[in-house]
DNA sequence: TAGGGTTAAATTGCATGCAACGCAGCGAGG
DNA sequence: CCTCGCTGCGTTGCATGCAATTTAACCCTA
């Protein structure tokens, strides 16, 4: 039950401003916002059926979160996202998740443990049929990143999971295991076991090694997506 | 003269929000604000003559900035600094500025290099004499922080640069030096100097590592202060 | 037709008033 | 004596109106 608690206050803000933020949030990530796009305070405390207070307190939080970008006198606009983004981002996660996973390889509960284990099941059986259905990705992609935020969590740092929630929530975290085909997928299922393996050896340069594998693997996919569009002078295939 | 326009714009903010984001945080730096102290919207409102408003807005940007936590309904206080607040700080730097110094190596400007160099030399000046007044330690810390932050800026990557500034900006960087002996405050302008010449050379894991033991005798410093405050089991002279 | 200046519309920035919420102090009941 | 509930005060949360600023269109002029 103590889990409950933090979950519903999360789901369910009881300030307007929470809500707004939340809603901007999820218009972002839904796509509902393209890149670049203003946001005008006026017509979205319109739709949203509040002031224009609320508003402009959610957009100044989301502005510090880097989800959007403040010209004074001019309002509010979604980030654009390039190419240089993601290599920085995935720069930073190549350093922070290996050490995430070698500090929880010394800080983690039991509990903990439990949640990563039954994480880890669940995405395994969900790509283990041959060819894995869109819904079932999108769950991977989930569980996946629940997976990662846990370990996290389990480093016992705060710090840097806010940060790592700030660098890699902002990036395109979701609907990116469609790239995956079936032995990449289950390549990054045997990651995550193997994780857990290098915690119950009691570990830490295993869990590390083996994150910095993990993420390496999932650059490498997401360069063979990407690059492309930067290299148009590369015979493409696809 | 590139320098100056931006220093102007950040000294002289012309909205008011701008405004009493600053000097909340300057307020905050100098030790106006205790630690778990709440800052109240209408007094803070009267002291600098404008409305709850734009001091509204502040608070929630500091807020999202780390220096402040917000409890609804209740106000906005001053975050307070434990041991373990501590220990997080240098994990991170210890991972990120090494990591920053490796990048800064491959990406460096000429005129960065001379900012850099400049910078080293006037620290060591100024940590030339037998004695080096609090004056002089005062503007060692900040040409310290300026280095690092230059440092920081040429690894071409914005992320690690944000990330930093959020974490280290916030923590203790300012007048602990005080701290720091003669022998100390040498082997911490050598290490500088050994950076430019990691750079010199070309060599990304030289300077790399030459930051991480920059970082470490730092650490090493700062533990042998903090460490009798949190063991008052400890007999102490204080 | 091109360029500069002016003006008007739209938007953000700020001020103020009122409502909602939390908390301390006080009093009644067990 | 302790506990529970109520009430009053202070503070934050939100709504609304007005001022300041920017943008863009428009007209006038060369």
């Amino acid at each position: 039950m103590l889990k409950a608690a933090p979950k519903v206050s999360s789901s369910i803000p009881r300030t307007a401003t929470a809500q707004v933020h939340h809603a901007i949030k999820q218009r972002i990530l839904s796509g509902d916002y393209q890149p670049d796009e203003y946001i005008r305070e006026s017509s979205l405390a319109r739709e949203l059926e509040v002031s224009r207070t609320p508003v402009r307190e959610a957009l100044r939080e989301l502005v510090s979160e880097g989800w959007l970008e403040a010209i004074p006198h001019q309002g509010a606009r979604v980030v654009a996202w390039t190419e240089r983004d993601a290599r920085e981002v995935f720069q930073l996660r190549l350093v922070l998740e290996p050490m995430a996973a070698n500090l929880a390889c010394q800080k983690l509960t039991a509990a903990c443990r439990e949640r990563l284990e039954a994480l880890a099941i669940r995405m395994e059986a969900l790509s283990e049929p041959d060819s894995v259905s869109p819904e079932a990705r999108n769950e991977i992609a989930i569980l996946n990143h629940d997976f990662h935020r846990e370990l996290i969590l389990a480093s016992d740092n705060q710090r840097l999971f806010n940060v790592l929630e700030m660098v890699v929530r902002t990036s395109i975290i979701r609907r990116n295991f469609d790239q995956y085909d079936h032995k990449a997928l289950q390549r990054s299922m045997r990651h995550h076991r193997e994780i857990l393996q290098a915690i119950d050896a009691g570990s830490p340069t295993w869990a590390e090694s083996v994150m910095y594998s993990h993420l390496l693997a999932a650059r490498d996919l997401h360069e063979a997506v990407s690059e492309p569009m930067i290299r148009p002078s590369m015979h493409q295939a696809t």
